[in-house]
RNA sequence: GGGGGUGUAGCUCAGUGGUAGAGCAUCUGCCUUUUAAGCAGGUGGUCGAAGGUUCGAUCCCUUCCACCCUCACCA
């Protein structure tokens, strides 16, 4: 660094005049390796090769990799810039293109210049970053380090264009509520407080989109969607992220039978577009997303899976039952709790191929609207591939009585004990009793949707800079 | 929260109850088509933290911290 500055010059100047990106260079070598056609080259020096009076190095940029070469001969003086340089600067080059003994598209440097110097040393070139602390802490030197994630980041990147396209297409309109909420509701899940100093309230950051995306609809809009960040304050593991991204639309005059429809087209499209095909592999699994999606039943799902119809039972012969089969009831203080734990143990894990499961019980399912044949269940179905659930979706509630009715039976389950619970919020109630048209509504994890399309076994995988607790 | 694992140089990893090791990176020298370049030499460590046992602890014991796996929780 002191040397640089005792030569007059700049470690860190302003900018460059790069002509060509690495792949540019190599995929147009017919073009440029015409004699007198000079590129100007930049990037991140990744190694060195010095041979006494001659030296190779690869120079990488987004697009790869280029290698330069440098003799004094051909730089006189300039030849000492060399001698300075490190693995990790930035340096731009300009020269010639050729092709090595070995036939490795090359620049020959007539002049060089430090773009901006560093001063730690890089990973290792050959094992590259292998702790997965250091590589989620520090995901600047895992993207150098590790290429291919970078291309997972550009696949994740695609995704999420292509569900906008997908939208956008069809007249959705992309829109932006709070993630302050004075109260929050949509799921169920614990929140994140924070306090607005100026107001002196403490607010929540939002778990969901859905009860202002819904007001939205109640005001007009027929086609809404919002891509961002939910906050839900619970535990963390491979298929949870405190802070993570989702996407809900609304769709009006629908219901969650059309909205099935839709989602086949929409994740066949999806996965056809980025994997090149409707059978992609996960972990062990091949999932094939070909139409249409198998679709059963909550209860049916489980009476198959354990031999016990429990729709029709009460709480106490739900314990029975679950005891007698061997599952862990502690903490199961409603019939919402047991269904659930019949669920997960019986029916999620095997839920591989793509698998609309329908008709959850109406206890589960404050926001849906009631089932049209049968008061016990609700018109909502959730997507599971691979035994993950992919997405959550109901005929929305649009009955203002029936909405209040459920959301207090909901706080009721708060005062039990049940911290996930929904608050009763009234301000919702208010704007459901202004009238809102029939709705489908479907939400989605986008995160989990990326580990499935990229074959990633852990959401932190699939997210750059994954929570962690802060170092010392 | 329970169980299991990991933590040693900037990075990837060995190792031992008695002065701390390798490769890469870095520094010095030699080397004009190399590519895991090569050769010679050098620098670099609170062995995750704190206690304890011991003449002596990076190693054994206890506690703590971080991360990973797993179970529970989280529809």
């Amino acid at each position: 660094m002191q040397a640089l500055r005792n030569k007059g010059i700049n470690p860190y100047p302003y900018r460059f005049d790069k002509t060509h990106s690495s792949t540019d260079i190599i995929n147009c070598f017919e073009n440029l390796s015409v004699e007198g056609t000079k590129v100007k080259f930049a990037g991140r020096i990744l190694s060195i090769r010095g041979h006494g009076k001659t030296m190779f190095a690869h120079l990488g940029d987004y697009s790869g990799k280029l290698q330069i070469y440098a003799r004094k001969d051909d730089l006189g003086d300039k030849w000492e810039f060399f001698k300075l340089i490190d693995i990790g600067d930035f340096i731009g080059v300009e020269g010639e293109v050729f092709k090595t003994k070995t036939g490795e598209v090359t620049i020959r440097v007539e002049s060089a210049l430090m773009l901006a110097k560093s001063l730690r040393p890089l990973p290792e070139k050959w094992h590259g970053l292998q702790d997965k602390e250091l590589r989620y802490r520090r995901r600047y030197l895992d993207l150098i380090a590790n290429p291919e994630l970078k291309e997972l980041f550009i696949k994740r990147s695609q995704i999420i264009k292509e569900l906008r396209n997908f939208l956008d297409e069809r007249g959705f309109i992309e829109v932006e509520t709070p993630v302050l909420q004075p109260i929050y509701g949509g799921a169920a899940a614990r929140p994140f407080v924070t306090h607005h100093n100026t107001l002196d309230i403490d607010m929540y950051l939002r778990i969901a989109d859905e009860l202002y995306l819904k007001r939205l609809i109640i005001g007009g809009f027929e086609k809404v969607y919002e891509i961002a960040k939910d906050f839900r304050n619970e535990g963390m593991d491979k298929l949870h992220n405190p802070e993570f991204t989702m996407l809900e639309f609304y769709w009006v005059y629908a219901d969650y039978n059309d909205l099935m429809d839709l989602l086949e087209e929409m994740f066949g499209q999806l996965v056809e577009a980025v994997s090149g095909s409707v059978r992609i592999p996960y972990g062990e699994h091949t999932i094939d997303f070909s139409r249409p999606f198998i679709r059963v039943p909550y209860f049916k799902s489980i009476a198959e899976a354990c031999g016990h119809d429990i729709i029709g039972l009460d709480e106490s012969e739900l314990l029975k039952l679950a005891e007698k089969l061997g599952l862990d009831t502690e903490g199961l203080i409603n019939k919402g709790d047991y269904y659930e734990a019949f669920f997960d143990h019986y029916v999620e894990p095997h839920l591989i191929q793509p698998t609309f499961l329908v008709d959850f019980p109406i206890e589960l399912s404050p926001l849906a609207k009631v089932h049209r044949d049968d008061p016990r269940l609700a018109e909502r179905f959730e997507l599971f591939v691979a035994g993950i659930e992919f997405g959550n979706a109901f005929t929305e509630l649009n009955d203002p009585h029936d909405q209040r009715r459920r959301m207090e039976q909901q706080a009721t389950l708060v005062k039990r004990g049940h911290q996930e619970a929904h608050p009763v919020d009234e301000d919702f109630i208010f704007a459901l009793e202004h009238g809102m048209p029939p709705t489908a509504g479907y939400g989605l994890g986008i995160d989990r949707l990326v580990m499935l399309l990229t074959n990633m076994p852990s959401i932190r995988d699939v997210i750059f800079f994954p929570t962690l607790k802060p170092e010392d």
